[in-house]
DNA sequence: CCGGATGGAGAACGATCGTTCTCCACTGTA
DNA sequence: TACAGTGGAGAACGATCGTTCTCCATCCGG
């Protein structure tokens, strides 16, 4: 196995299990048997536990944005591009492992205590913020609108952690469609 | 120190420490340090941490929404009532130890851990969504309005602590004013 | 066949944490 | 003054965790 799969399957491994049970829930032992790796090659790979959060928040915010980028850009330009951020979300909230968005997760549990966990969930929020405002003014509505736009999603993911139903995403969307003008909206 | 000033205390200090640092970051002993009680006495009050963390959460749970319910009853009835919410929200997050919302912080760390953690959190947010629904059909707006009013506090909750402005609450209030027809709003 | 390096398995170490236990100072009573 | 009982301070215990170290099997060039 070498450097770059090693790599891989530590990261698919500590992510998985960081995400399903919480960081601090997951020992590293645990994470050495999940990835079937050595503990001294993952202390190679990464000296010390605090790394492997970041590098697995990191690896997930750019898989994260990539994937609802692309199911973003199989629709057509203007409002159906924005509706279809609730669309995905909806999907995401139906995987049978969904718990909810990782880096608020993260940040409720380690945000106050450890700064580059705080920085790195800031990080995914403003760029999440940022495609959102692509998307609006994309479609032609005024910039003032991303804000409660991104507040209908952030708070579907974390409603349908909590109710455990992807139903939130619905709502979501129903009230994006209602903000936008209800003009493109399908349902 | 009789035992209901004990209780208090005991729950302010471990209330105060969990939210500002996270609870698994919060040792028993430096609760025992900030409540003035001595481990014996705090071990008699509840018998483990879990049962302390469970109290907290109670706690706040009916502090929090006696405050919420406090504000919107200053206001007239209708439209106002609903929108009071995110002026409560903007006070809330604007106070300086402000972190996010304590029960989506403690499912984050624990909901899948600790089921009576995931209990709380759950029954909490299913009585906020109650509250709001009594507040929308009071004002007169299809119950369906709910979902999307809740969402947009949700997602100003943990988009303030995240970004550490109160700015979300803005943000929330102006969607709300939309959903609701920007009939009574006032900025 | 041999010697040295590599890497894996897992024991070991040191720190921390939740919880319990020990010891003692203090109280109220006769 | 003697004494039983209460409660506080903090040591102690056992478990767990992050991290490092030890030991051994395996491989490779000569």
């Amino acid at each position: 196995m070498d450097h770059a799969e090693a790599e891989t399957r530590l990261l698919d491994a500590a992510e998985g299990l960081f995400y399903e049970r919480g960081i601090q829930a997951v020992g590293m032992d645990q994470v050495r048997a999940a990835s079937g790796l050595s503990l001294k090659r993952l202390y190679r790979l990464f000296p010390a536990k605090s790394e492997l959060v970041k590098a697995c928040l990191d690896r997930r915010d750019r898989r994260w944005r990539a994937r609802l980028a692309a199911a973003v850009g199989e629709r057509p330009e203007g409002d159906e591009r924005v509706l279809a951020v609730y669309d995905w979300l909806h999907a995401w909230f139906t995987e049978p492992d969904f718990r909810g968005c990782a880096f608020v997760n993260a940040y409720g549990e380690l945000g106050a205590v450890d700064p580059a966990v705080a920085d790195a969930v800031r990080a995914h929020k403003r760029a999440f913020r940022a495609y959102m405002a692509e998307l609006v003014t994309a479609a032609g509505h005024p910039e003032a609108l991303t804000g409660p736009l991104v507040l209908l999603a952030e708070g579907a993911m974390t409603a349908a952690a909590i109710s455990g139903s992807p139903e939130a995403a619905r709502e979501a969307r129903r009230g994006a469609e209602r903000l936008l003008g209800a003009a493109a909206g399908r349902s």
